[in-house]
DNA sequence: ACCCAGGCCTGGA
DNA sequence: TCCAGGCATGGG
């Protein structure tokens, strides 16, 4: 399945640390494990990607997860044609990137993981409780590929702190456990918090241990789709601080805020050599 | 060897 | 409300 757009660069989005199972297996061409299934892509040229899945599958589930139905190119020349000169450069440079709908939980659990890591590390860690804890299915993809699902809330609620220590994640086991138990419980009703206004979102999400502002943050923007969220780690910090001298006003971006602050992470992380 | 990472929690000003 | 220290571990 061909697909055709400005704003759609396959490296860019893997490379942006909004999703953690995307991984460049050739040239130009990255993996994906998303909504238990296996898909590949290939950038062909600047403004066109090869999805290897069925123009149904596209309409049904990719379309939305890429959210093709958002005008970036709008925002995009609009930050371009702005008065921040560093937005103007961000926007130019990250200008293939998307916010992926990506799925609640996994995000929920993923950036609870993600607090004090590094990305790789972050990575190694999420396959691991996948490996351990997904299911192990088989892609019928060029020669055959395993790979194995995210967990479900279930599963990780039956996890035990001991089988989880083993996997390497620190002090944040107990987190994961106790945030998959009150998804379970109803207590965390993630698709409902879709629907909630930001502040009734992000008010629940920060009730569970482990979740702060920040994870909050990213858990509303990745996996809630509350573009307005404005995630601030090490690097927005940075940015912030380096290039506005902590002047920056978000309410310039009502509604969109969480596309704005990715640009900008992904280009101080290119500045910084990252 | 060392510092830092898409931070949070607790305790104390 | 704001700050310091601790946290468990791996990547660079």
């Amino acid at each position: 399945m061909l697909i055709r757009s400005k704003n759609f660069n396959i490296a860019q989005i893997a490379n942006s640390g909004q999703c953690f199972r995307m991984n460049e297996i050739s040239e130009n061409k990255f993996s994906m494990i998303a909504y238990g299934t296996y898909i590949e892509l290939e950038q062909l040229d600047e403004e066109t990607v090869n999805i290897s899945c069925s123009e149904e599958d596209f309409h049904e589930r990719w379309v939305e997860y890429f959210d093709f139905k958002y005008d970036y190119d709008r925002i995009v020349k609009e930050l371009i044609q702005g008065k921040d000169q560093f937005l103007k450069a961000a926007a130019e440079y990250g200008k293939g990137i998307r916010i992926l709908k990506q799925e609640p939980f996994e995000m929920l659990i993923s950036y609870i993981i993600s607090q004090n890591k590094n990305i790789p590390s972050i990575k190694n860690c999420i396959e691991r409780i996948c490996e351990r804890y997904g299911e192990k299915r088989r892609s019928d993809q060029g020669e055959g590929v395993t790979y194995y699902t995210f967990p479900s809330p279930d599963r990780l609620a039956k996890a035990s702190a001991k089988d989880l220590r083993e996997l390497k994640l620190g002090y944040r086991d107990e987190y994961i456990i106790n945030a998959a138990q009150a998804v379970v419980q109803g207590e965390l009703p993630l698709e409902k918090l879709m629907g909630c206004s930001f502040e009734e979102a992000a008010a629940v999400l920060k009730k569970i241990r482990g979740i702060g502002n920040k994870v909050a943050n990213c858990i509303l923007l990745y996996g809630l789709h509350h573009i307005e969220a404005f995630p601030v780690d090490v690097w927005i910090a940075k940015v912030l601080k380096e290039i506005y001298d902590n002047r920056f006003d978000v309410k310039i971006y009502d509604g969109y805020a969480g596309i704005v602050q990715q640009y900008m992470f992904y280009y101080m992380r290119n500045l910084k050599g990252v």
